[in-house]
DNA sequence: CAAAAAAGTTAATCCGGTTTAACCGCTTTT
DNA sequence: AAAAGCGGTTAAACCGGATTAACTTTTTTG
């Protein structure tokens, strides 16, 4: 039971790991400590790394010309969170990604995941099923903020992740579902008379 | 210089392959072709194949209750297509796959890939590079999909895709662009005057 | 603990884009 | 060659959600 037992369950979902490569890997990791409203990636620098989430939240999000935020991911506890285009492109991100709670952090570098796949050829395995399922959520996620009132979306985040309510802030909820505070509140107010 | 040429070549991008190999990856494909308007994908059942196009035109799309079509991906010479999530899950489809013009494919199916996995490991390599790839491209549509005007989100079609213009329908790329075709032709045509 | 800043609410007004509907070519079918 | 169907255009009426603005509540900070 080590400060690693986490992420090892994780990565165990998809491959299986002895003894000797579970020590490899984690010689490749780093702890990182941070604290809420702290940013571990900003638009222009490239992003160094891919964060998973031991305990916290963290949110990942792009400003626009005009000053408005959109919430592109939301992450917790058990989840993994980064500017995936900056990192796997190494060139500079678009998006911040912020601390909403504090929050404990484990994090490997580009360097050291290009040799964990040198040394260790089942990362591979492991990284494509997770992208793979990250393409399908990001999709579902487009599909719905096409064709769905901002109502529909609402619901659907109550039944689907009722946590991210409770733990994320309104207007970043809001900017989330693609829709502005007031409306969200409007939406709220309305569902607890109707 | 086989009819698999092109497709060594795409695979060939991330990942480099001995003659043998090759050869064994070539074994576990199937060549397909489709006339217009025929579906390789449709819902409710699972999706056997992940596509490649050596020559044609696809799209998937999605059709909501009311009957409305919102077109997820287009597709052209040299890229893949799919309902990744039905794939990938090996479950029920939610997508319709269809021909837009008469078409030649090259298909492997969900088992000769995981043959593949096992007999040429490197190709978790290809399918993650991949796999990463599609996932930032998704993300960044969404990201478009919220935060631009439907005419700047045409605007940003003419200037990375302009060849898709050509080869899909107006209704396609408006259900691609998120908006009616009404307003499609409306931002196309007070473009040609000024 | 007070003051200031940040987060959330409420309501009036406004607008980008949809809906509805009529019409015009072009293909495809018979 | 007529009929039918599909893809595309145009325009009026309409609406979901944004904008603006004033206010309340909660959190942060000195």
């Amino acid at each position: 039971m080590t400060e690693f037992s986490s992420i090892i369950q994780n990565v165990s979902r998809f491959i299986t790991l002895t003894k000797e490569e579970e020590q490899l890997f984690t010689s490749l990791l780093r702890i990182q400590k941070v604290r809420k409203k702290q940013f571990i990636v900003q638009p222009e620098y490239v992003c160094q790394y891919r964060t998973y989430i031991t305990t916290g939240a963290l949110r990942s999000y792009f400003v626009g010309n005009d000053g408005q935020e959109y919430t592109i991911a939301l992450a917790i506890d058990d989840w993994w969170i980064s500017d995936f285009t900056s990192y796997i492109n190494q060139e500079p991100a678009t998006l911040f990604v912020e601390a909403v709670e504090n929050s404990t952090l484990i994090q490997i570098s580009y360097q050291n995941e290009q040799m964990l796949y040198e040394k260790v050829p089942k990362f591979e395995r492991f990284f494509r099923i997770h992208s793979q399922r990250g393409a399908a959520a990001i999709q579902k996620r487009m599909l719905w903020s096409i064709s769905k009132t901002a109502e529909e979306r609402y619901e659907e985040m109550q039944k689907t992740y009722p946590q991210f309510l409770q733990r994320f802030p309104q207007y970043v909820i809001a900017s989330y579902l693609g829709m502005t505070t007031q409306f969200l509140s409007r939406i709220r107010n309305q569902k607890l008379k109707g």
